[in-house]
RNA sequence: CGGGGUGUAGCGCAGCUUGGCAGCGCGCUUCGUUCGGGACGAAGAGGCCGCCGGUUCAAAUCCGGCCACCCCGACCA
């Protein structure tokens, strides 16, 4: 196959073709075998895995616990919380068969497990003694979608979804606030994704939430992705499922209750966000393979060369990093390198019998930012571990700061309806807005942009909404753009 | 559901207009030479041409029907 046939498709040709190509030739997922479902290969599941295991440690350092709730939910549970059946019954799954024979009630397959887990804490509260609960789920859940795209929209998905009850409104708002929290570090710390926690507005709440907050991720076509989300859900699902408590007064009070939920669909959001026309580009935290070496040499050279890789590998592990050598025999050295660099492993070492020689290894970064010409460097084998531990931090650190930068190139505060609509052909826009869903709705008609969230950190401001000129609803800016 | 497209080897495709032995590239198998940026040669294996029906001496190709999938919207994490 000729050289650019096997490249990726250039991302400034049309980046979705990019990335579904890219997902599929880096081994990260293949087509199930139902419509919008999705195999996750080993390689792409270990990014979650990774994802998963930084966010579990958080969350169950804040004293919240994992449980497990059943997959099929009584279809009865989904129609106790009217804006909740609205939300999801397009979008639901029904079982309406079992053991041969048609069911007296059709189960759901959860596409959220409010209900079912509602329904459990009604029977785990009656005290204000027992409160808060603080309950969280690792667990799939599936979902009917039009148009499916891998990570960021399949019918089946993985996700965390976390799920408490509270004595007052105070405290389950400040849980709300604490999740989110959660999602902002994992996405910045481990992801590098350069987020912005917000309120949804009004019409993109969750169904049956009172407040949606949310964290906004922009990938690097200017479009928006919400990466985490996070609700307060007032006493709606306490009112629904008899989520109630005896308070110290003796007064029978409902729970404040709040779920949150990030899903596989970060794993878009990194290839979205880091990816260039070379493939992957993944964050150390997340990079199933840190460092990978590619041995090289021949004849009597090879055997000398593997036991020196291999030692080297037990060096970098031994330091924690992960390291992975690339001993295939029928592949050249320039298809790994070029290999690697699609599946986005962020250094390379080479070493061959003009490195052995020397005592070192010839180290590779995936990706230079601001300094183009940064090219490959011999590095000392014995100092390789302490260098490479110490590149990485700042491969991390790197990419963090250009998706950083990128999404502040590519955001505008504006007054003016004309730079309003530039700004969100190709990214964000700051902008106030009087909160009509009537003027959202015409805005999405002409631009095909929507609020995306009020940002937290947004100064007050009064001034008048940049489509219709009504006062602001807000009194703080939004963010308006295309969203996948 | 609306608009556009595609179904031929594991993957990507040509062949169809004008009916006549089922093809190409990649991958795969074997052997040899290679190996510091996507190696090369030779020899092989691999097909219900989406499905059903029709026309014809003869259908991947023409006609009718059906099915599936993909892309752009609407729904959504």
């Amino acid at each position: 196959m000729a050289r650019d046939e096997r490249s990726v498709t250039p991302q400034s040709d049309d980046f979705s073709a990019w990335y579904n190509d890219l997902v599929f030739r880096a081994e990260l997922v293949d087509r199930g075998p139902v419509r919008g479902s999705m195999v996750i290969r080993p390689y792409g599941y270990r990014i979650w895995e990774l994802l998963q295991a930084d966010l579990d440690g958080r969350i169950k350092a804040t004293g919240h616990q994992n449980a497990y709730f059943p997959l099929l939910i009584p279809q009865s549970y989904m129609e106790r919380e009217a804006e909740h059946v609205e939300g999801f019954a397009p979008e639901l799954f029904t079982v309406t068969h079992a053991g041969g024979k048609e069911l007296e009630e059709p189960f759901v397959i959860r596409p959220t497990s409010e209900t079912i887990i509602g329904e459990m804490m009604a029977k785990w509260i009656s005290s204000h003694r027992d409160l808060p609960l603080l309950l969280n789920q690792w667990a799939n859940v599936l979902r009917w979608e039009l148009r499916p795209r891998m990570f960021l929209r399949t019918s089946e998905f993985l996700w965390q979804e976390g799920h408490t009850a509270h004595a007052t409104a105070e405290d389950a708002l400040a849980e709300t606030m604490l999740a989110l929290g959660f999602y902002q570090d994992v996405a910045v710390e481990a992801a590098a994704l350069a987020t912005v926690p917000g309120e949804k507005t009004p019409g993109e709440r969750f169904a049956g939430a009172e407040r949606t907050f949310t964290i906004e991720a922009m990938m690097r076509d200017g479009r928006a992705l919400q990466s985490g989300t996070s609700h307060f859900m007032g006493t709606n699902f306490a009112t629904a499922f008899g989520i109630t408590y005896t308070s110290e007064s003796g007064a029978a009070e409902l729970c404040h209750t709040t779920s949150w939920g990030m899903s596989t669909r970060i794993v878009g959001a990194v290839i979205m966000t880091h990816g260039d026309d070379k493939g992957l580009v993944l964050p150390p935290a997340l990079a199933p393979y840190q460092v990978v070496i590619v041995p090289i040499g021949r004849g009597d050279q090879a055997d000398q060369v593997a036991a020196a890789a291999a030692e080297l590998a037990t060096t970098l592990r031994a330091a924690g990093i992960r390291t992975h050598v690339d001993d295939r025999p029928q592949l050249s050295p320039g298809f790994k390198f070029n290999d690697w660099e699609m599946r986005g492993v962020p250094f390379r070492l080479e070493l061959g019998p003009r490195d052995l020689a020397a005592g070192t290894a010839l180290m590779s970064r995936r990706l230079n930012y601001q300094q183009p010409d940064a090219g490959k460097e011999a590095i000392p084998l014995e100092a390789a571990a302490e260098r490479l531990t110490a590149e990485l931090i700042a491969f991390q650190a790197m990419l963090a700061q250009r998706a950083a930068d990128f999404r502040g190139e590519h955001t505008l505060r504006t007054d003016s309806w004309p730079e309003f609509t530039a700004a969100v052909a190709t990214g964000w826009a700051l902008a106030l807005h009087c909160g009509e869903q009537a003027c959202e709705d015409e805005i999405k008609a002409e631009t095909t942009a929507t609020p995306r969230c009020i940002p937290l950190a947004g100064e007050p401001e009064q001034w008048t909404c940049i489509r219709c000129g009504k006062p602001s609803a807000y009194g703080k800016r939004v963010i308006f753009g295309r969203a996948y």
